[in-house]
DNA sequence: ATGGCGACATAAGCTGGGTTTATGAGCAAC
DNA sequence: GTTGCTCATAAACCCAGCTTATGTCGCCAT
């Protein structure tokens, strides 16, 4: 009777999967809306209409948000319900990079192309290859090995990768290499840091000056900072990992330096915050590697062709 | 006995779900990798530790990889399980926004801040915002309205909301305004597409005589395109929703002219390449309104400086 | 009208994955 | 040794989601 049945907000906090849908729903939710009918939508995934009916209604009594308008000749999306189809295909988005990753991950021999990439390259660019290869090239099998660029140096010349990819500021010994990208590195802060509300840009001297969240020394994001800086980077503390510097970063632990290419997400998000820098050539090659005069044919010519803007 | 049984590559088509683990498994992963412990993750989700146990092995079953290396003082991730394990971060992240964005829709009434939002924004930005402000204020209780800049500005008006976003060209009458962010439209074709490969920028001639993927007259899209062509768009099919026209583009229908914000994540995954365009002004503001007088105090006011950069 | 068809809803029964409790086993430090 | 941390295993339970079977509603053609 009282307001106090009327939910006094279902708790913020806890598992986040208590309160988002699981992947399967989410992508219903999406064969709905393109498709107009919770049947055909339900055909599309290979469930039954009433379970497709079901889950669609219980999804609305978890969010708590009406999705679908139902009719006798169709559903079409409500308004709310357009705008969370398009939040939930940012999360299936992101699950498809998590499944095509995984899969070259696992597929280690009688792959048809085999890959060797550094950490950076292999977190946040492969899995966007990966998939615009799988438009074009549906059934070729891929396997993924990460290290560093030595790494990837010994694979190609053992014949244990038919294509590489390396960030490091030079090219190894035996390899031919094209660059297909540039990444520049950024200093960012958390948003309440006096850095977050410069306006002026940071001059090299500054930079140098002030302790840093950073990569270990010999981790190719900090070889570029230490070049760049004349071997004068001063740690504020070193961490072995690039999340874990984004990590530090975003708790306010102080100013990190970065690759633009990882904390994209943070960025818009707001968690972190660039700080402009000028004088300093924090930029730093991508390249596509193979042994020397063994050009790249089939599937590698594919992806590397995949990879040039 | 043959390798009949060796799986022929598990099926890679079928719904995501089946070959993804869900978000509980996911946050579960984050969370060991976080604590370096099993038992650890299980206490911070509020489940056992043979529950954890279990379900990371299930993970590492249905995924074909080992993640953890298990210890008996600890667990650390492998290598491969450190690239899920990122992989992961970003499925979670998306689940996040979906989160803070499907609560504000849900809340409409007794909210200590109401925002009203254009579809754009409170697709593409509001999530983040409410992330950022989420940290920073827990206990704000938002509620959110999508609609067009006539809405947002009714809405402010009638006294429904207390701040309002929109990106047309002008601000409607009766309200205050600050320009937050700049939006770029750009014009983005199919990686197959002929001016995928251009490297000469496209001039503004060039651009109204080709016809276009647009969405329809009257979209503040539309507004700010056919202003900066003086209304010589050419239409080769009209949408009526944005993901529409991502659609149309990524299928290779022809060249479309979206928001910068909208196809982030289609070009970072190559399923779209930019066209550069010169000597055409397709900057649009992104402003945050208020009624006039009625200078944003208390949550409102936050929220604002959050959105500022 | 009337029967047919398509789309969604409801009901009942089954199944499996994830959970809990209870217990065991390995390694380290005192 | 004993204590304390870790993870693994086993058995019992529970519920979300699935299927099959059937009902209702609106449209359309005859």
């Amino acid at each position: 009777m009282s307001n106090a049945d009327e939910q006094a907000g279902p708790a913020v906090t806890g598992p986040l999967a208590h309160r988002v849908p699981d992947l399967g729903a989410l992508e219903l939710l999406l064969a709905v809306a393109r498709l107009g009918s919770l049947g055909g939508a339900a055909r599309e995934l290979g469930i039954t209409q009433p379970a497709a009916s079901s889950r669609i209604r219980s999804m609305e009594r978890q969010l708590g948000v009406a999705l679908v308008d139902r009719s006798p000749r169709g559903s079409r999306l409500t308004d709310a319900g357009a705008l969370v189809t398009d939040w939930a295909r940012r999360i299936v988005a992101a699950a498809e990079a998590f499944d095509v990753g995984v899969q070259a991950l696992r597929v280690r021999r009688d792959s048809r192309l085999r890959v060797a990439a550094s950490m950076t390259i292999a977190e946040y660019l492969l899995p966007g290859w990966l998939l615009a290869l799988r438009a074009q090239r549906p059934d070729t099998a891929v396997s993924l090995h990460a290290g560093n660029s030595t790494v990837v140096a010994e694979r190609l010349l053992a014949d244990e990768a038919d294509l590489g990819f390396v960030e490091g500021l030079s090219v190894p010994a035996g390899l031919d290499s094209a660059v297909i990208a540039h990444d520049r590195l950024i200093v960012v802060t958390a948003p309440g840091h006096a850095w977050a509300r410069r306006r002026r840009s940071l001059a090299a001297g500054e930079l140098a000056s002030t302790p840093l969240i950073l990569r270990e020394k010999g981790s190719g994001t900090r070889q570029v900072l230490d070049a760049a800086l004349g071997g004068l980077a001063r740690p504020l503390i070193e961490l072995s990992s690039t999340t874990a510097v984004k990590a530090a970063a975003v708790s306010g632990a102080g100013p990190a330096v970065l690759s633009e290419l990882a904390v994209g997400e943070e960025l818009s998000m707001r968690r972190l915050v660039p700080v402009p820098v000028e004088g300093v050539a924090l930029t730093r090659d991508l390249r596509a590697v193979w042994p020397t005069g063994h050009r790249p044919t089939g599937p590698a010519r594919d992806l590397l062709s995949l990879t040039r803007g």
